[in-house]
DNA sequence: CCCACCAATTGGTACATACCAAAAAAGGGC
DNA sequence: GCCCTTTTTTGGTATGTACCAATTGGTGGG
């Protein structure tokens, strides 16, 4: 129905339709093939597909194809709970791998975000995070070392938020949370398993104690179609 | 520097610096003019700025060319102030034009949210909200009859919230917000003054009074460039 | 000076083609 | 049956061309 004017939106529709209405999953025919299937040149088809795309439903992993995205990942970027919980709570299979750590010092953003002078030492950390075998964000977490002394003596690819509840007793934390819609370039794009230019969303925190004093500056780049930001109202009886 | 390998990142990367460094402002040369910049065909070119629009950094209006965008609204879904409110304290001119307004029943997503039956009245309206004359969201409210008597008698162009306060004695309401990223396609496109298949951010809201009853679900289409989900810690000293 | 009309420009759509590198599939040896 | 190599397929990149409709800018007349 509606805008089946031009030739992509007639291609949009009808590929759309047949994923939702037949329940399809998995990988889509190739290129070529859906060219021939609807008569339209392979650039007319792709753009297509990157519309399908944006809207969430399908996706491309490497150069390997097209395929049916799995339902999206529920997330309350301002809720104190670990990946592993949230994850396994919405029936996910969560793995985290740490790509990098290292100290450094803080660049401009995470200076006058934490209210730091540029020669304190930060921990910082790459990691990337998986559900069901596909990587869904790349985090960069930046930990004050004055506030959470040695914390780059332990192991950084387990849950933050449990090392911060045990070892450093942070039971109350507030959260400063910015979400916008971005763009995945190498080499965080390679990460995700995905191109160079592809849609994602960028989440940042800013995590203070319960004083107010901001010791972690995490930046994530979340695949575009692997999350719903979610915040629920909390009902006081 | 950096992804220059391919040629639509070397478009990219230069066009993003000139932009940046030069505090460009207003309209890009004309598509076959920076064609011709930048040795490239036009297809390439047109890569090159469309993830330089998924970045935010530009946008095309209607079928006139491609500008610098403007700086981002900061929003807070969660925040129960007014559009005009947070929109002229962060120096925005802000306009509001009621596009339709109309009774009809829930559909099985409202009902849902709502938990009402499919026979329930709602008052149901569309909006376009702009800010310094650039259109930058598509609302469509949706309000039970039920629980907001002759709320359709209302001059609903004007601020929701405000009316919710002081006429219907809503002081404090309960937000349930998901934000994702979506495709904007014609109608709505239009009313955006963007192009069909643009990138969007979708936000939906189901808002409850203080005891937890839902009575209003809304929809919001915002441009992705035009808006930064802002959400601030708030501190109890 | 303003307004209506016209011509040139421009973005949006669409196609055909080509090449490359990576991935998948097929084949062959153990 | 398993592993390694070769072939084929496939997605990613890139160009050139073409046409249309909407917008823009200029021109001329009132």
């Amino acid at each position: 129905m509606s805008n089946a004017c031009f030739a992509y939106a007639h291609v949009r529709e009808a590929i759309s339709q047949q994923i939702i209405e037949q329940h399809l999953t998995g990988s889509l025919p190739s290129e070529r093939e859906l060219c021939a299937t609807y008569d339209v040149a392979r650039s007319t088809l792709r753009q297509a597909l990157g519309q399908l795309e944006h809207m969430g439903l399908i996706y491309r992993k490497n150069r390997s194809g097209w395929f049916v995205c799995p339902r999206k990942l529920k997330y309350d970027p301002m809720q104190h709970t670990s990946f592993l919980q949230y994850t396994t709570a919405q029936g996910f299979q969560p793995s985290t791998k740490l790509v990098e750590q290292k100290k450094l010092k803080p660049c401009k953003e995470i200076a006058a975000a934490l209210e730091l002078d540029a020669r304190t030492s930060l921990t910082s950390i790459l990691r990337v995070r998986s559900v069901d075998g596909r990587a869904v964000v790349v985090e960069n977490l930046n930990f004050s070392n004055k506030h959470l002394p040695d914390i780059d003596k332990h192991d950084l690819s387990l849950s933050i938020s449990i090392l911060l509840k045990n070892t450093y007793h942070q039971h109350n934390v507030l959260y400063d949370v910015t979400v916008e819609s971005c763009c995945l370039f190498n080499p965080i794009a390679q990460l995700l398993d995905t191109y160079d230019g592809a849609l994602g969303l960028k989440v940042t925190r800013i995590v203070r104690d319960k004083d107010g004093i901001a010791f972690e500056f995490d930046r994530e780049f979340w695949r575009h179609d692997a999350l719903m930001i979610e915040n629920k109202a909390k009902l006081h009886f």
